[in-house]
DNA sequence: TAGATTGTTAATCGATTAACAATC
DNA sequence: TAGATTGTTAATCGATTAACAATC
């Protein structure tokens, strides 16, 4: 297996879920490393700062072809526009929103998303009292005229932020009209066509995660205290429900 | 390795990463397996609804001591509880959201939180226009007033949803004042004790991550359109800086 | 050239899946 | 009892880390 270096990059596939999720994190640091004004930095500098290994590092990157040199390192400009690129940041992503509560909102209201190409062209919402208020300088529309939107625009992204009891039909009003991915917040999994991407956020499960190490941390601390005495507790097998 | 059944509770200890990242799910699932009236489930109709497979739920529960019974299955509420157990949700969890903006309103207002024992105790922000209106039953104090607040409260996690300029050093005064976990949703890693639990939720990489797919999707139905000439591309090997 | 640092292979570690004996 | 299904071990698969030759 030697000598597959021409080859290497039109595969653009294969790449795996681990090394995706880290890009975004490497795009953040090589954004602030450039504000700082530096040029370059080898892969054990960014791995101090990252806290993750440098072996880590140039693999990750090497799944995407040579963005290093020997004896220099990576170019941060050229290796964040790279980066950019690979994650789409360079093509621009027109979206809606459906839900304008809080959370819809918010994400309407966050520059940072319009800056990487993620471009807000409708929010939709149930609520009639909501029809026409603008948020972010986009007005919102009554949930009915989604399809009818869709169909007139080309819409890449719609994020999800309406409660469970709705989230669900209308996943599929904009699969029918042709959605290709969803960001979703609500509570539930989508079911969908394989062609159409979904990204969830399930904040509820990202705080009881955090409930679990918090608990898990408090217990270590109480075994630390007690010290011995770690007889008793659990003697309940055979339970017949 | 035979024969650790009376012990296997206690420990608490070495559950993988991963697991854990699962249990919200399955404790999700099983919520609404109970609301259907339903009693019991095999690992494998389980497997079924949730896409995965029977092995790994298996794997996954019996980290935690045997919940289940040959022949039988699992008791949906019994295992609902446990899990809940297992993630803290039996007890209560005072908490602090730092950031009245929209973010912050919307994770204030959301009302699953309080039932699974996130109790908010506090809103605290910078905007002197905001103190003391009202979110969701709790008054804005000013951002001024947290370390007091700390000192006279029983705090567990504070939820972070201001902007990352002034996140790292509020994140300070809640370490100094003996914050156990942080909720982060700000755009940067926290620099905290190794005693202090850190949740991140990074919603512009989530969003990226959306945008990966998007784009790879696209280019695999692109290639599938070209079928061939796939030669050219990429000749840059020996750039130098 | 000598030194630095990548790209890449090999070794290790961890997580998932398969299989089946134990047992309800 | 026979059938179902778990708990658990072993096999596989994938991801991370270590090591070093290639090369700027």
């Amino acid at each position: 297996m030697e000598g597959h270096k021409g080859d290497g990059f039109v595969e653009g596939k294969g790449i795996s879920k681990a090394v995706i999720k880290r890009l975004p994190r490497y795009y953040r640091y090589l954004g602030e490393l450039m504000e700082d004004g530096m040029e370059r930095i080898s892969s054990s500098d960014l791995s101090e700062k990252m806290h993750v290994t440098a072996s880590q590092i140039r693999q990750d990157l090497n799944n995407f072809g040579g963005f290093g040199q020997q004896g220099y390192g990576y170019n941060i400009q050229f290796l964040y526009e790279e980066i950019g690129k690979i994650l789409g940041l360079d093509k621009q992503h027109p979206m809606i929103i459906l839900g304008a509560g809080n959370l819809g909102r918010a994400l309407a209201n966050y520059t940072g998303f319009e800056k990487r190409g993620f471009k807000l062209l409708g929010i939709f919402d149930s609520n009639p009292q909501l029809e026409g208020i603008c948020i972010h300088g986009v007005q919102v529309q009554m949930i009915g005229q989604l399809a009818a939107f869709l169909q007139e625009n080309r819409v890449e992204i719609a994020v999800l932020t309406l409660p469970k009891s709705r989230a669900g039909e209308m996943a599929q009003v904009l699969v029918d009209n042709g959605i290709k991915a969803i960001w979703n917040f609500a509570h539930l999994d989508l079911d969908v066509p394989p062609h159409v991407i979904v990204e969830n956020v399930h904040l509820s499960e990202s705080l009881m995660t955090l409930s679990y190490n918090l608990n898990e941390h408090q217990q270590k601390l109480e075994q630390k205290t007690d010290a011995k005495g770690s007889e008793s507790e659990h003697a309940s097998k055979g339970k017949i429900f």
